[in-house]
DNA sequence: TGTACATCAGTGAACGCGCGTTCACTGATGTAC
DNA sequence: TGTACATCAGTGAACGCGCGTTCACTGATGTAC
């Protein structure tokens, strides 16, 4: 299972690099070649396991949408506005598996692991909030347009978050000085859904 | 003004077809020389106009935020909410911009063009969501928040809808067969603003 | 415990490619007189 | 109207670079007996 070969565990530490190279300077700053450098590798080594870049940009996006998986999972319990809030906070802690993760562009969505994950994180993100809809026995359409709203609400915020936008609008300063969830939180308060209020 | 050269307007011609191939392919694909190729003109040719390949995407996003703010100055006299639509359809209508107005890895924000051009549209946007809530009466901290809400809302929304993540997950489906601008307005209205209601 | 063999991780030379950028240039247009 | 000159758009050869990918390989680990 761990047995080690030559470095340990070389298919993780490309993983971790590719993800903080991709976080840092984006998508199109990541090469195979640089990779192994930093780790020290030769340039052919992250091949062996991969197949290919595009491979390391799928692995990356099933990483993360199994991570972000997990993470809405855990927050379901505490109820709609957790998860909202967790979704923020993956982003934003794992900003190079979410850039991938939307990144239509350089994924092969035909690719089975990484269809059925994405599948699964979106089923689970959308079960909490179409739950909470159901809930209060508004029609289906009415609860997947609440849907919508709650996922770009809060997918939107992320994006912003990350691009700095946010920040070089001022809100981010404005909105008061507390970290990633609070600003999360306190933006979620302004979706309506019937029992909570502003 | 209008005098013709050589090309005719090869400055303009390549801002288009740029913004194309974004809008298709990504930004990662974006490549002088094959700009250069589809429109006919030797190699070179964008580099006198733009001096280099960040120059272009300089251009491009400086195009894209006056653009933002033309488009939000229209729809702010029919009120908040049709802001909020006006900025998803800009998204939707003009990917290539979007895509590289908040994509800082690929921009030069030191520019002066570029962070003016920004800062105004920002300021149009947001002068129109915390007008709003200024208007209520209510704190410029909550004023922040609620901007921060309503700009997220419509982000995400296009994002989610660029990404092909909401049809992915079923929910543009589900919300209705209506237009993108539909789709904006049904999910905006659950912005928790006092006067209106969902 | 020891030997033979299979499996798998990682190597390193070589390939061809598309790229941005440089440079000295050509040729068309606009302007001064 | 005509000439001389400046300005500017676009050309094309050449450069060096980093890249993904291929290929035959080496060497370490695991397994069968």
């Amino acid at each position: 299972m761990n047995t080690r070969y030559h470095h340990g565990d070389l298919r993780r530490a490309v993983l971790e690099q590719a993800a903080e190279v991709i976080g840092r300077d984006g998508i199109a700053s990541l090469s195979l070649r640089s990779i192994a450098d930093d780790l020290g590798v030769s340039h052919t080594a992250p091949m062996h396991h991969f197949g290919s870049r595009e491979g390391v940009l799928n692995a990356l996006a099933v990483e993360g949408f199994e991570l972000l998986q997990q993470s809405l999972e855990t927050a379901a319990p505490l109820g709609f506005l957790e998860v909202g809030v967790a979704y923020v906070e993956f982003a934003v802690g794992h900003p190079g598996h979410f850039a991938v993760m939307y990144a239509p562009d350089v994924l092969d969505l035909e690719q089975p692991a990484l269809a059925e994950a994405r599948t699964r994180t979106f089923t689970a993100l959308l079960s909490g909030a179409s739950g909470r809809s159901a809930d209060d026995a508004v029609n289906a359409d009415n609860a997947a347009a609440a849907a919508t709203a709650a996922w770009s609400l809060v997918h939107g915020l992320a994006i912003l978050i990350l691009s700095g936008s946010l920040d070089a609008s001022g809100l981010r300063a404005a909105v008061g000085d507390g970290d990633v969830g609070a600003v999360a939180r306190r933006a979620a308060a302004f979706l309506f859904v019937p029992e909570s209020s502003a």
